[in-house]
RNA sequence: GCGCUCGUAGCUCAACGGAUAGAGCAUCUGAUUACGGAUCAGAAGGUUGGGGGUUCGAUUCCCUCCGAGCGCACCA
């Protein structure tokens, strides 16, 4: 990358110069202003304290000594502002980074930054306890989204679903459904939703009127399994390993985890019960580990979960939870760093806490909650909408703030949809590719092809924002944020947009014609890639709905 | 009370400690004899919740106050 390449004449002129390296390294970023040119850094600023000379003097001592070794494309450097340096470059450079996506193909804009790595993601993981809700489907979207950016950087991703099937919640919901099936009364702390109703007849069809709670349990759980597995087909999840608590237990690993920490003097006992000595560790209190009617609790259960995860060879694991869950996370990590497992400052599991989903219709919040009944599940969502618009609405805003997912506006498939906005840049590309071949053109060699000629200011902004699609790639890896790639192909295809508007490709003249329709591909490569990261599909066509033409049922 | 996450344009949201805080929607004004108008251009819209601090420089880091969501079980 070009700006690999200024920073690394930098460091040569800092040493010509005799000046330090500044702390913080050499940081070259793209100039957001034109008027700034086309790459900055703020070295001359952060050298002035060690230095003790003004900004302004240091980079010009830079300046000077960046002629031994000037950057390649480089016309002029300035000083600006306060002490910004700023790169002036010729477009050669962008012309370069045509070539560049063309040759990496379908990898361009990937890294290496986990290569070598196994890295387990688990994500959803909602109790089997009925159907996915639909703010689940932020989960699922942002955690298969998370999977794509690691393994665009070289890692090994596994993704994982935990069924808890060994717990209470699961005997609640057996008895629920066999109440539904049996037509007892439900239970006060029981499982509302009408769904159970539908599962208990097709019970009934299926297993016969002499069903006991047992069997409606493992009727009832292989079922839910099964429709957890259907909607995440439906948008395109696939999951590497469904693990069952139920081993944990059977295998004996819980106890070998309860014997470890004990022998290792991190649990005592009091009350009855044993204890995790987690706040010595850092949590907020200590965490029982084994109730005192002798059943362990859902922390000793997971950390022998997470501990078979990283027996199974795995270098990092990383979970996805709700923000609700958020008072466990200490004391996972707490409880795994006595196993021995992580460290301080680099915790085993790292845990991602997304916030809740809320969910608006009619201009009111629909509160959601699989108990009492008052369930919009992800299947619903997806009976009105497409798994893209599904997919790329949860990936519009990072995880750390609440999101408001209104169903009239994504349900309404209107024209301000960013979804469509995106694939119709795609599409567009595509439909110029058909007109040409269609016109007999078909691209030269990308040697033969006079690349100089894309100097039109669309071209180049086009050009800028492919350069930078590695960098952020790699941020949005390594702050597992996919919606910063959202961010990027928002972005691009308005370029994509305005390009077209303004630069005809296909034209009188032959020689930018080709120029144009190679410009347009490595578009279609960074598009593409873009949004198969985040789970979405780039169409070559799109058809347009009779409601979309006449939005109001108006007259053509 | 303690803890976690937030508070940015009318609305929904962006912004590696960098220069004049950006998009979309909504509002207003324009653009098409050509590659798909699900498009493009422009205008308007802000004390980044308030107040301190750190520094060359803060939406970003620290403190405090206000407000919101969520946690604080021998439930998961």
């Amino acid at each position: 990358m070009i700006s690999d390449q200024i920073a690394a004449s930098i460091k040569s002129a800092l040493a010509a110069a005799d000046l330090p390296l500044p702390d913080r390294g050499i940081e070259v970023i793209a100039a957001k202003n034109r008027d700034h040119g086309d790459w900055q850094t703020n070295v001359a600023m952060a050298l002035a304290k060690a230095v003790g000379a003004r900004p302004s003097e240091i980079a010009q001592r830079i300046i000077n000594a960046l002629e031994l070794s000037p950057p390649p494309h480089v016309e002029r450097v300035e000083i600006a502002g306060p002490g910004f340096l700023n790169f002036f470059l010729s477009p050669t450079w962008l012309h370069d980074v045509l070539v560049e996506v063309v040759a990496a193909g379908e990898n361009f804009g990937h890294g290496e930054m986990y290569a070598g790595t196994r890295i387990n993601l688990e994500f959803v993981s909602a109790n089997p306890t009925g159907p996915l809700h639909a703010g689940g489907g932020r989960w699922v979207a942002v955690g298969d989204a998370i999977a794509n950016l690691l393994a665009a950087q070289g890692a090994e991703v596994h993704r994982e679903y935990y069924l808890n099937d060994a717990g209470t919640q699961l005997q609640v919901f057996a008895a629920s459904l066999y109440c539904r099936y049996s037509g007892e009364e439900l239970p006060t702390d029981g499982y509302q939703g009408e769904y159970l109703i539908e599962m208990a007849s097709r019970m009934r069809a299926e297993l016969g009127n002499d069903v006991s709670i047992e069997q409606a349990l493992d009727w009832g759980y292989a079922d839910v399994v099964r429709q957890l597995r259907d909607d995440l087909a439906r948008i395109g999840v696939h999951f590497d390993t469904w693990f069952s608590e139920r081993l944990l237990h059977e295998r004996g690993d819980v106890a070998e985890v309860l014997a470890k920490l004990t022998k290792d003097g991190h649990t005592f006992d009091k009350d009855g019960a044993l204890w995790l000595g987690s706040e010595a560790l850092g949590d907020q209190r200590d965490r029982v580990l084994v109730r005192n009617d002798g059943a362990t609790t859902y922390l000793a259960n997971d950390l022998a979960y997470h501990r078979d995860k990283l027996r199974r060879g795995f270098d990092h694991l990383i979970d996805i939870w709700g923000a609700d869950h958020h008072g466990q996370v200490k004391s996972l990590q707490v409880g795994m760093g006595a196993l021995g497992y992580g460290s301080p400052t680099e915790p085993e599991p790292e845990i991602l806490l997304g916030q809740l989903v809320k969910l608006q219709r009619g201009g009111e919040l629909v509160r959601l909650s699989k108990r009492a009944g008052d369930v919009i599940t992800l299947s619903d969502i997806l009976d009105e909408v497409d798994p893209d618009v599904a997919r790329l609405t949860f990936l519009l805003q990072g995880i750390d703030s609440a999101q408001t997912f209104d169903l009239d506006v994504v349900t309404a498939q209107s024209i301000e949809n960013p979804v469509y906005y995106v694939q119709y840049a795609h599409a567009r590309v595509a439909s110029i590719g058909r007109k040409a071949a269609a016109a007999g053109i078909n691209r030269k060699e990308l040697a033969r092809v006079d690349l100089s000629l894309l100097t039109h200011e669309r071209e180049l902004d086009l050009l800028r924002s492919l350069a930078e699609y590695p960098e952020i790639l790699s941020r949005a890896a390594e702050l597992r944020a996919p919606h910063r790639v959202s961010t990027w192909v928002r972005d691009f295809a308005s370029r994509l947009h305005g390009f077209y508007r303004d630069c005809r490709v296909i034209g009188e003249d032959e020689a930018l014609t080709h120029a144009r329709l190679w410009l347009t591909e490595a578009c279609r490569i960074g598009l593409a890639d873009a949004l198969g990261l985040l789970g979405v599909s780039a169409p070559d066509r799109m058809e347009r709905t009779d409601e979309m033409r006449e939005p109001d049922g108006g007259d053509l």
